[in-house]
DNA sequence: ATAATTTTGTGTTGTATAACATATTTTAGT
DNA sequence: ACTAAAATATGTTATACAACACAAAATTAT
C-alpha cells in the first residue's frame, strides 16, 4: 500500500484556478479542511442516491463517473483524471448523487467540505464563478454527448470516443497512443454498445489501419479517418 | 401581431430568484437593459456556432433547444416554458452556442446582456451562486436523460418523455391532460425515436388505455403502466 | 370553397446491433 | 506453478427499430 505523500499545501497549488479566488483566511480554512483518501482499483468514491458532502480532486490515478442502467450496463459519463475536480453538482443542485463514482486505478483523492466552500461562495463572488465555468463547460460536453450517443451509428460513437478520449487525456510520447488504457467493456459502456461490439468494431478499425491494437494500448493511426467515422461514416 | 403589453419592471418581477440577488443599483442597470423581442412559431431565437450575446428569459409562449443532428433529425434537449431562462450556458463556457433554440409557438422574450450580468456576477456572490443552482440542476437532468434515451426501449422512452412533459409542464385543470401540446415528430426528436414510431407507440398505449389520444392532446390514463414502461418495460 | 401542403396513421421490408454461444488469452488468487 | 476467474475475440441468431411506401386526415394557403 502506497502511503500517501503529498502535504495539504501541496494539493491546493494543484488547484490554482479554485485557490486564486480564496483570500488568505478562506484558504487557511480550505487548507486544514483537505483530507486525503485513498482508493483501491474498483474501489466506490461514492454511489447513486447517497448524500453529496464533498468536492472531490483527483490527486493520482483516475475515476470513473457513471450511472447503472437496465442490465447492469453502466452509462459512462466520464473520466476523471488527476487535477480534475467531481462530485459537486449533486450539492449545488441540492440533490443526493444521481450518478457513482469508482477508481480504474489506484487513486489518491482530496475531499473538501461543500457546506463550507458553500458558505464561502455565498461571499466570495470569484469562487462562485469558478463553479459556474466549470458547470457550464461540463453541461456543454454533456449535451454533445447525448446527442453523438443517440444519433450515430456505433463506428461514428466509438470513433468518437476514441478522439475524446484522445482530447480529454492526451497521448503519449509517441504523440499517437492513448495515454489512458480502457478495459473493451469500459469502452463499450462510453460509447453506448455492447462489449462485444466494441471488441469487434476496435478490430475492424484496426484491420482497416484506422487504428492500432496492443492489449489495452491503442494507437492512432489514421486520425482524418477517424473524424470521418466520428461524423457519421 | 400582438403588441408587447408587458413592462420591463414586470419582467424582472417575475424572476424574483435572480432579481433578489441583485443591489439596487445592478437592478436599475438590469432593468433598463432588458429588450423583450417576439418570436412567430417556428423562428429561431438563436443557432448553434452563433456568439451567445444574451440572457434569455420566456416571457410567454414555448421554446425548444436542440441539437440538429445527422439526416435532419433533431434531438431535442428541452422544451423552456414561460419564466424559465436559457442561452446563458455558452457565454460561462467561452464558448460560442453548440445548440439551436425556436418558437414552438409566438413567444416573447425577454433579453439581458451577459456581459453585464457577468461583471455583476464577479462582484455579486449571490448572483453567480444563481446560476450554479441553474446550471448544476440542468446538468443533473442532461445526465439522467443521456443515460434514459441511450439505454431504454422506445415504448420506455416515449414513456419517459410523457411522464417528463408532465413534470416539466403540468396537466391541464382535468388532471391528466398534458398542458404541453406538440406534434408528432417533437415527440419523437424527444425521444429519440423516428417519426413513425412515436405515433405507432402513441398509438399502441392509446390501445392499452395507458394514454388518450385526441389530436395532440394527450390524456395520460394509467400513470402506474407508464411509470413501469419508463423503468423498462 | 378548393387546392396544396403538412401532419398523422399503418403496413412492409431491411438492417444495425443486441443477445447468445463458445473458444482463447490474460489476469488474479492460492 | 497451478487453478480459477475475468477479459478478449469471433461467429451465429434474433430482434428492435429505421427506412420506405402510401393513404387518410388535418391544416394552411389561394
Amino acid at each position: 500500500m502506497a502511503k500517501i505523500c503529498i502535504t495539504n499545501e501541496e494539493v491546493l497549488q494543484r488547484m490554482p484556478n479554485l485557490e486564486r479566488t480564496l483570500t488568505p483566511d478562506q484558504r487557511q480554512k480550505v487548507l486544514h479542511g483537505i483530507r486525503i483518501q485513498t482508493y483501491k482499483k474498483h474501489e466506490r468514491v461514492y454511489s447513486e442516491y447517497e448524500r453529496a458532502h464533498d468536492l472531490l480532486f483527483v490527486i493520482s490515478g483516475k475515476l470513473k463517473i457513471f450511472k447503472d442502467g437496465t442490465g447492469g450496463k453502466q452509462h459512462i459519463i466520464r473520466v476523471v483524471l488527476p487535477n480534475n475536480f467531481l462530485g459537486y453538482r449533486a450539492f449545488f443542485a441540492q440533490e443526493d448523487y444521481r450518478t457513482s463514482a469508482e477508481a480504474l486505478e489506484t487513486a489518491e483523492v482530496a475531499h473538501i467540505s461543500l457546506s463550507m466552500l458553500n458558505d464561502m461562495m455565498h461571499v466570495n463572488a470569484e469562487l462562485a464563478c469558478f463553479f459556474v465555468t466549470e458547470l457550464a463547460m461540463h453541461l456543454g460536453t454533456a449535451h454533445e454527448r447525448a446527442a453523438s450517443l443517440t444519433q450515430k451509428h456505433i463506428r461514428g460513437r466509438l470513433a468518437e470516443a476514441l478522439l475524446y478520449l484522445r482530447d480529454a487525456y492526451g497521448l503519449e510520447e509517441d504523440g499517437c497512443t492513448l495515454s489512458i488504457y480502457l478495459s473493451r467493456e469500459d469502452m463499450a459502456n462510453l460509447s453506448n454498445m455492447t462489449t462485444s461490439n466494441a471488441i469487434r468494431t476496435l478490430s475492424a478499425f484496426a484491420q482497416e489501419r484506422i487504428i492500432a491494437i496492443d492489449g489495452r494500448k491503442i494507437k492512432l493511426i489514421n486520425i482524418d479517418a477517424l473524424e470521418r467515422e466520428s461524423k457519421f461514416g
